[in-house]
DNA sequence: TAGGCCATCTGGTCCT
DNA sequence: AGGACCAGATGGCCTA
């Protein structure tokens, strides 16, 4: 379904969580591993007849609510990794990225500032640094950001 | 078409 | 007990 965490509000997003649920038994979303598994089933409807056991089917909650909070728990990680991208300058800006490349980028790039930092200039810090360090222990790789500034 | 990426479901575990 | 967090499984979408 691929909700769209940028464009979407929270509340519009709680709307359309819970809006699913209560179209789908369970089983929504196109994709979703053992959504139609009979163990699944078990727990959709809260037993009619008011019997505890249908003959050796296990007793489980119903997976509705849970399933809800987990997707609104998704739904948090990813305005996280949002928020975490829009502080990575890349060309162009508006360059997609996946989420491995977000925290790479983001740890490449933290590292980055804290060189500008220690050497005070933004003309290749990285490398800088790597030359000025007496006892450098950590390697220093090329740097994406030493090679983006002029 | 294979592989990468992702959303979703699910069950288990930990925490409050 | 209920919620949060996590990892595994699964299937859909997209791109090279």
């Amino acid at each position: 379904m691929a909700i769209s965490s940028s464009s979407s509000s929270f509340s519009n997003y709680l709307m359309a969580v819970f809006a699913q649920d209560s179209n789908s038994s369970g089983s929504a979303s196109g994709s979703g591993a053992a959504a139609d598994s009979e163990d699944s089933q078990i727990g959709q409807e809260p037993n009619p007849g008011g019997q505890e056991n249908q003959g050796n089917h296990r007793r489980r909650p119903p997976r509705q609510k849970i399933n809800a909070r987990e997707r609104y728990r998704t739904f948090n990680v990813n305005s996280a990794y949002e928020a975490l991208r829009s502080l990575i300058p890349t060309e162009p800006m508006n360059r997609k990225l996946s989420k491995i490349e977000i925290i790479r980028l983001a740890s490449s790039y933290i590292t980055h500032l804290s060189s500008t930092l220690e050497t005070g200039t933004e003309c290749q810090p990285c490398l800088l640094h790597k030359y000025e360090s007496e006892r450098l222990t950590r390697r220093i790789s090329i740097c994406t950001f030493c090679l983006k500034t002029k």
